[in-house]
DNA sequence: TGTACATCAGTGAACGCGCGTTCACTGATGTAC
DNA sequence: TGTACATCAGTGAACGCGCGTTCACTGATGTAC
């Protein structure tokens, strides 16, 4: 039983090399941006030839969808372990703020412009649900705003509780994505201000009735 | 005196394929985003081989950079044009939505995903100017809001009057590019909601103290 | 008005480049008896 | 423990492709006298 789930030396190794080309993906996509990412350019920097990468993916296309399937996994777990530890919505948003900065390009790959043409699989979808779930736990502890037409609207499919912490969930989304986008796309450069306190405030007004 | 400023029938040409050929640029960013933007590609459809185009623009740079300074015009222009006509706040955010979603990759390609290494020339730079100098004007006729700590930031560098409109101005634009950006990336496709509530509803909470 | 010349739009061939991907093959690592 | 075989990582050559861009050249359009 002790084999159950155990890896072969084989199998350790495919993981870590698997692992290496992601990382040296990721350097790339932070200096040149997702369009730009090279199978070749990756191989040499790992140390092999071109062709060498397609025993690890089977196709460049492979690879893209398995960062982005990792960015929404790593977002998902940071919010997750951030509510779990008692973190209320100024500290969800601090720490989608925090995870965006550290490694902006990463953010933008899942939440920036969109490749026409690329539709993501079901499973990324899947992790996006679970990231809206840990928003809806967060403000439904939230007291009840006064109801707007929007809030009317989403009540066509859902409870009015549902549908105001829906409303609130949605509002942090934009809200938090608004400063953070306008922010790691440098649109804020050479304005003379913070952006930490922008979003703060940002941040603040989400919890106001 | 005649003659000042008019155009000789070669400058006519010259501007309209250049409007054609700018025309063909965007269909194809239309259709595979920017950054799949191919000379040759426009050649063909205007009708003309790879190699001519170089006696319209000097470059593929050239030719994107006008794309983006025309971009910039277009939005300060209908920005200008709606505070001129009586616009509020919430009818410039109405304009914002409507520009963006009339050619979503237009918008996306000023504040989408930016081009890494890629720098703004200064003429898109005065032009965002003009588009802040607009927002500034429609929002320092709004009462006074309670100042935050944000407020306090900026006025090291300008009057607490001129600092509470900053805020507001940079609210509206990080409130209204937070809704725009998501919903015209995909994001809120299949979540059974129209966007364009959440956006009223965003606005809304602008004119809010 | 007619001719001589300059301007300039557009062409086709070519250059060098890097891309993703396939293929036949080598050599090392692991497995079965 | 030793041998025979299967698995699999990695290589180098090659394919076809489309890209941006340069260049020498043709032919039409405009200008000057």
């Amino acid at each position: 039983m002790a084999d159950v789930g155990a890896k072969s030396p084989r199998e350790r190794f495919r993981e870590q090399v698997r692992g290496e080309i992601k990382q040296h993906a990721w350097e790339q996509i932070g200096t040149a941006g997702a369009a730009a990412l090279s199978l070749n350019a990756i191989a040499k920097q790992v140390g092999m030839s071109g062709p060498a990468l397609y025993r690890y993916f089977a196709s460049r296309d492979e690879l893209i969808t398995e960062l982005i399937r990792d960015a929404y996994r790593s977002l998902a777990d940071a919010l997750r372990a951030a509510l779990d530890s008692g973190a209320d919505v100024a500290g969800l948003a601090n720490t989608v703020r925090e995870w965006a900065l550290r490694d902006p390009q990463r953010y933008l790959l899942i939440y920036g412009t969109p490749v026409p043409g690329y539709h993501a699989p079901a499973e990324t979808t899947a992790i996006s649900d679970e990231i809206l779930t840990v928003l809806l736990e967060a403000h439904g502890r939230l007291p009840a705003r006064p109801a707007t037409a929007f809030d009317t609207h989403l009540e066509q499919h859902q409870s009015p509780e549902a549908a105001a912490t829906m409303h609130r969930a949605l509002s942090f989304w934009t809200r938090v994505h608004g400063v953070l986008s306008l922010e790691l796309a440098g649109h804020f450069n050479g304005m003379g201000f913070d952006p930490a306190l922008l979003f703060a405030d940002e941040v603040e007004s989400l919890l106001r009735p």
